[in-house]
Parts: structure tokens; C-alpha cells; sequence
DNA sequence: TTAATTCATCTATTGTTATAGACAACCATA
DNA sequence: TATGGTTGTCTATAACAATAGATGAATTAA
């Protein structure tokens, strides 16, 4: 609960006062940052509470009304617009369409390119592989309502999964497209996390706006003897998802 | 004088392009942006790599510098200097200093302050507890081989766990000082993850440069019958450590 | 209708960021 | 020692970010 007068704004810190009280501004909001009618302090309140010009916190304000999260009215106020952020579950036995199940209508996965190639060093490692393998790689982007909230590079061996572009691209789902293969249940084994800035590919795939933060997870998947079947690299726009890890439950 | 940039980075972003260039270096190290010698490619090859003028890039490295990371030698290069990223495991019952065995030596936690208070709605609704319940709250830092890399807040029923905050300053581990109190075990009940720019008190407890992005936890742990003893936000220096999520194991 | 509140727009000034070019200092090695 | 490659420093210019103040336009409430 911070009440300190200035909240935490940084100068000369190579990223821009407005781009800050933005991140702070959309993070905020999840936060109860506006009142029941959805509508945000004045700009001037904001400005005094982040210790900056108003000009600094109408950029700022702009920004996420571009981005589609606020919405400005004249001689009223700003109001929020944008649906709140998602709460993915990792779990052992957790499936991205599962995990969302009541938090929005639709969803679904699109295949944007996938490639059979040889295994990169880290593929080959996390499957159990030998180096340069044959796996199948798969770009792509999941959404809900609309709204793209993740992007993945997941790798497959292309000897036991061949063909399996094909159902994920007519189901939209990985669970689905492998259940065609014979695989009809996989555990997550193991999941890394991480976050950093949207890179331009982020940004263009999950519609984010510059200055983004992604969060990043590594998971390998493992079928129900324990052989890896999917090596992942997730990329979650970090202002739409949260990653949820229950324990034993 | 421009040639085509190999690698993207985003301009009128409000993130100056000197920062986007470390946050790139500081995560390409761990991928082998290095030589075996530890020897980053020539400040000319960085500019072109990133499309951006030398001074530019020489900004970065600055930055880099002074966070400890890099380290130029003139007429020889520029050189790796800091430690690798620590993985975090988050399971059922990892605990902070058994998870970092074998990756640091010395690892410890300070307490910066605690509180006896009325609980905040957050914590109250966690904990399981009614509104306004007189709850310890501890603001403590982690390190790992003398640097920083997480600070917590933490929230315990007072009626329990009074004085656990003497028992943690003396053991510098909340295990030691729940054990301290009579709970032998407990485990993490659930864990949300999300991600943002660190704010100023990120910095000053963390020893980040302006910019740096935190991983940001909200934790629940329960004793071994069940009962939540624990509620915690965990802020953790994005580019020190990474968490790991290990499956049922 | 009036006054107060709030967002929108404009001008102007200052500090920070990025580019450009030139040259010095230093290092490795042929 | 001579050369080429690398980092360090300097000057200069342009674009962007932030501040400041004044005024207009739309809405709400008295």
C-alpha cells in the first residue's frame, strides 16, 4: 500500500516518464485505481500523485487509449475500457483452453508457420534427443475473445508427431491435436519463467504496444509414460495474463 | 548511415534505444552472445546488429557497466563480468535457500521491517481471516552470495505467529522461523506470477538499475493441515533469476 | 443559467536521447 | 616497430520528452 506522495517514478532511467505512468496506470487498474463507474482520477490528481506535469500524464493517458484500455470523454472524465487481465493456470495437468474455462467465451489457437527441421541444441536437450534430430515446429498464437494473449514456438519429434500441424490446425488446440496422434493425456513436467521486453515479434503477434513486458515460460510436456513430447517457449503479453501456480490441489 | 539492422528495436517506444540494447545484451548473454572468452562482439558490430549508431550502443554498455554485468577493457573489448541467472523452483515445498542449493554459496534473508497491523483486504482474504484482523507483516530481502535478488512482503496472523519476526532475524529463513513456532512443515498452497517495471523501492532493496523489469509473486502457504499461515508478494530482479515450476515430482 | 470541473489544444522553453564525425589511447600481433 | 582493430573522448546537431502557462470546449451540478 504505497501513500508516499511520489509513486515510484524513475528520471533519466532511459524509459520515459509517460511510458512509466502508463505500465503503472494499466497495472493500477486491476488495483481498484478507478472508482466504481470505471473512472480514473483527473489528470491533474494523477499528475500530482506522480509528481509530474499533467502534459506528462495526458501522453501517458493517450497511449492507453490507443492501446484500447482507457477511453477519454470530455468534461467528464477517463474511463476504463479494456477486459481485465486473464489468470492462466500451470498445473501438471492444465491446458491453455482449460485453464480459461468461465474467464472468457472464446478461444482458440492459430497457426501462424511450422517447419520439420533439425532440432536446435535446446529442443534436442529438453526432449531427450539426440542433437539434430528431425522435430516439427510450430509458431503460434492464442486467443481469447479475440484478443491474442500469448504467442509459443513449441517443438515436437518429427518421427512420432508427423502431421500434427494439420489438427492443430483444424482444432485450434495442441490437447486435441495430439489426442488425434494416440496421445490422448500429457503432464507438464517442468516450466521456467521468466519475463523481459516485447521484442518486435511480440509486439506485431500479440498486438502490444512498444515498451510491453512479455513473460516468458520454457515448458517441456511429457506423455503419460514420462517421454517428452513438446518442448514450448511461451510468450505472454504480461498486461493481459497472469501465470497461476497451484500447489498439489 | 544506416545498414539493415539484423535485430528489430522499437523507436518512439517512450523505452530509450540505449535500454532496449542493454535489456538485449543483458538477456543475450545467457544465450551465447559471447564468445567462449566472454568477450561480446565490437561495439561497431553491436550497432549494426541493432541498427542503431555506436555511441548509442556505448550508452548500453555503460549502463551495463554500472550494473556490474559488463566490464570494457579499451583497445581489447568488452567482457562479461556478473554471474549467471539463478533458477527458482516453486513446488509444493520448496523453500527459498534449499531451492538455490548447489547455485550459490551464501544465501540469506534480512529483515528491513515488521509491523503489527489491522490485515489489508488482500492479505484478510488470503489468509482466510476477517476483515481488519491484527496481522505481522515483514518486509525482508534475499540474497544470494551478497546480491539481492528478491524482497517480500509478507503478512502472518498475529494471534499465531506473534514475535516470528525476532526468530527470523536471528535464522534469516522463514522456515527456520516458523519451525521456531511450532510449524514443522507447510507447503505453498498457490502462487500467481506476473511481471512489471520495478518502481523505486524495487531498485533502492534490489540494487537495480532504472528500467529493470521484476517477476512479481503472490503466494499462499498453508500449514500441513491446510490452514493458510502465509500470504506473500515476492518481488524477484528479472534478469538474476528465473523461476522454475516442476511437476508433480 | 451560472459556476465549477474536466479534458483538449496551443505556444514556448529546457533537458534528455540519438546521430554524426573526428581523433586519441590502448592492445595484440605480424 | 608498424599496423589494424578496439575502446575512450570530444564537438555538434537534430529529434524527442518534459515542463509551464494560457485558453477553449464539453459536461455536471448548484
Amino acid at each position: 500500500m504505497q501513500t508516499s506522495p511520489e509513486e515510484a517514478i524513475e528520471r533519466r532511467s532511459g524509459v520515459a516518464l509517460w511510458r512509466q505512468i502508463a505500465d503503472r496506470i494499466r497495472l493500477g487498474i486491476a488495483e481498484g485505481l478507478a472508482d466504481d463507474a470505471g473512472r480514473l482520477p483527473t489528470e491533474m490528481a494523477l499528475a500530482g500523485r506522480f509528481g509530474v506535469n499533467r502534459h506528462t500524464v495526458r501522453t501517458a493517458i493517450q497511449a492507453l487509449v490507443q492501446e484500447g484500455v482507457l477511453r477519454s470523454e470530455q468534461g467528464r472524465g477517463t474511463f476504463v475500457e479494456g477486459p481485465r487481465r486473464l489468470s492462466y493456470p500451470i498445473r501438471a495437468r492444465t491446458r491453455f483452453s482449460a485453464g480459461l474455462a468461465g474467464q472468457a467465451r472464446e478461444r482458440r489457437g492459430h497457426l501462424l508457420s511450422h517447419a520439420y527441421e533439425p532440432a536446435p541444441p535446446q529442443a534436442a536437450e529438453a526432449l531427450g534427443l539426440a542433437p539434430e534430430t528431425g522435430i516439427l515446429r510450430l509458431e503460434t498464437v492464442s486467443q481469447a475473445d479475440g484478443r491474442p494473449v500469448s504467442r509459443a514456438t513449441s517443438y515436437f519429434p518429427a518421427a512420432r508427431f508427423a502431421g500434427l500441424e494439420k489438427h492443430f490446425a483444424d482444432t485450434g488446440s495442441i490437447t486435441a491435436a495430439l489426442a488425434a496422434l494416440g496421445v490422448p493425456d500429457y503432464v507438464r513436467a517442468t516450466t521456467r519463467i521468466s519475463a523481459r521486453h516485447a521484442d518486435s515479434a511480440d509486439l506485431a503477434h500479440l498486438k502490444l504496444s512498444p515498451g510491453a513486458i512479455v513473460l516468458i515460460t520454457f515448458a517441456v510436456n511429457a506423455d503419460s509414460a514420462g517421454i517428452p513430447i513438446q518442448y514450448s517457449l511461451t510468450r505472454f503479453a504480461a498486461d493481459r495474463v497472469e501465470l497461476q501456480v497451484d500447489g498439489e490441489g
